[in-house]
DNA sequence: ACTAAGGTACGATTAAAAACGTACGTTCAA
DNA sequence: TTGAACGTACGTTTTTAATCGTACCTTAGT
């Protein structure tokens, strides 16, 4: 019996997994304290233990891993952020605009929400980039 | 004319939800019979009653409305297609690129699934927009 | 040594989405 | 006129995400 050789599907973060990811990715490896203080910084808080409950969950899961050789266990992301963005950018394209970027490419133009910056950087990225195939 | 009394903040809809509102969406106002079918042409099937109880959630929920005068029910979106996307884009640019429109951008060109054809698109639309502030 | 502060473990609970089963109403053709 | 096909109603169940409470461990300060 063969190997499965194709990549196993990575696991699709909810919501809440996301909100733990983005601290690891951008802070790096961390203690449960560290990211239930800079989730509850901004939004309503919750309690520290439902932080540590989905932290533990996730790693389970293999989104997160741990180094336990101390006590106070360091988590650190599991998932490549590239990577899994992409895949949720993609899954988001295609059950939203059936797949079709320049479709969500006008939204985004056309989207108030866009500031005026956010569009500029736009235009001077694709001018920048001298697009061929 | 379109008249909007309400300043309630729009239904987020949910993965499913939003399933059967792509369906309405791109025929117009159908049976329950009718979304079933067209959501399980592809993927797996589920029960026809499991849709049922979907669509009257929504009807509950405001997402949809429906029209009971024939024994067959005819039901629509409630929700504005544009509007809705747009929101649902805006959530999606929030919570993963840290709302910077323009990192999805790149993501969007640097994602292999992206397909040709769509890049082009991309780009003759920028080209089209005669860029100017 | 004792204890308060700050950790983890983990079962339990709540909330929401998704899926189902059963009862029952309507239509129509054999 | 009856029963198969097709519909709705709606309570129930399953599943998963999210949250919480309590017990217990570890360390530092007194």
């Amino acid at each position: 019996m063969k190997l499965k050789i194709s990549a196993a599907k990575e696991p699709v973060p909810t919501k809440g997994e996301m909100e733990v990811l983005q601290v690891l990715w951008q802070y790096g490896p961390a203690t449960v304290r560290f990211v239930h203080d800079k989730l509850n910084e901004q939004k309503e808080a919750v309690q520290y233990t439902s932080t540590l409950k989905l932290m533990q969950v996730m790693t389970e899961k293999g989104m997160l891993q741990r180094d336990e050789t101390n006590m106070k266990h360091i988590y650190s992301a599991a998932l490549e952020e590239e990577k899994t963005k992409k895949a949720m950018l993609e899954r988001f394209v295609e059950s939203t605009y059936n797949g079709s970027a320049s479709n969500l490419m006008l939204a985004l133009l056309g989207n108030d929400k866009t500031s005026k910056e956010e569009l500029q950087k736009i235009k001077d990225l694709l001018n920048s980039m001298d697009i061929k195939d």
